[in-house]
DNA sequence: CTTATTTCGTAAGGTAACCTTACTAAATGG
DNA sequence: CCATTTAGTAAGGTTACCTTACGAAATAAG
């Protein structure tokens, strides 16, 4: 069989990269000893990036199911690192808020962050990188417009 | 809290990208109707690309766990799509190799890979993407080189 | 040769990241 | 004031992995 579309083993390249990233930051995570999950350090992110959001809303910007981000935010409220405060305009609703405990663990998930970006952009030289973040925002903002429509009914 | 560190966030910006690439992959690989999962489409790709391999070196070149890659193997081998021959030269091996059933279910997952590609690239322009895969090749290799020193004892 | 060690594939079982379906309570729109 | 929608959640499933342990065959050591 010959290739049946030029440029697909390209495509696989991304996959295989995303497999790769994903663990290493799970690894990453493990060393800097936050006893948090992957999807749970994420959680805690976007949280301190956009604190007193609902609880939908947040999963809408995380791209996750609501039910996803409930365990998440179980497990990260019952180590203590954010609060689910009632929402003062609907009784139904509770707008998420960081702790003053995750601080300390915000500055470690920073470090495997750190640690990730360091080995992924190792040999990528100075002046390619900057074009580099851009063209990988611009396929994030791709991948997301188009799992956004699909969410549509 | 201030940024503990510049450029975390582009860290978290890949992290998430790596997310979003393995769930168009598989939402893409259903929509070509393979019956497949993503780990037994990536198994089958590396096959084709790399056929006559032993198990443990199919696993190494892939980055799972000779384990992991035992249970896609199970499922495409009940599916018909590749064999476990004998290595002649070593009555434990076993040597992968499609069978021609394989064909037609490479060319879908081809198609799946293709509308990722086109998905992910739709907003890069022409004169970047060269560029674009270039890079990414690059990280992958380091953060493979990384992955392979970590395996060792 | 024959014991000791390594290697190949596998069985069993676990963890994490998700998702779907179905429900309860509160808000809202006719 | 009743019907529908919305916010969060309980329950349970799927997939992708991993770790540990093991039997059988190959290879190294004495």
């Amino acid at each position: 069989m010959s290739l049946p579309y030029p440029n697909v083993s390209v495509t696989m390249l991304v996959v295989d990269l995303a497999r790769l990233l994903r663990r290493r930051f799970e690894a990453a995570l493990t060393e800097v000893d936050t006893g948090l999950t992957a999807g749970e350090a994420r959680t805690l992110f976007y949280v301190w990036r956009n604190p007193g959001l609902r609880q939908a809303m947040l999963a809408d910007i995380m791209f996750v199911e609501p039910m996803t981000l409930v365990g998440y935010l179980d497990s990260l409220e019952k180590a203590g690192l954010v609060k689910r405060c009632p929402d003062p305009t609907d009784k139904r609703a509770k707008l998420i808020e960081l702790t003053p405990a995750a601080d300390p663990l915000l500055e470690r998930i920073g470090e495997a962050l750190h640690t990730v970006r360091a080995k992924a952009l190792e040999e990528i030289p100075e002046d390619s990188r900057e074009m580099l973040e851009t063209l990988l925002q611009t396929m994030k903002d791709s991948l997301l417009q188009e799992a956004a429509r699909g969410k549509q009914k």
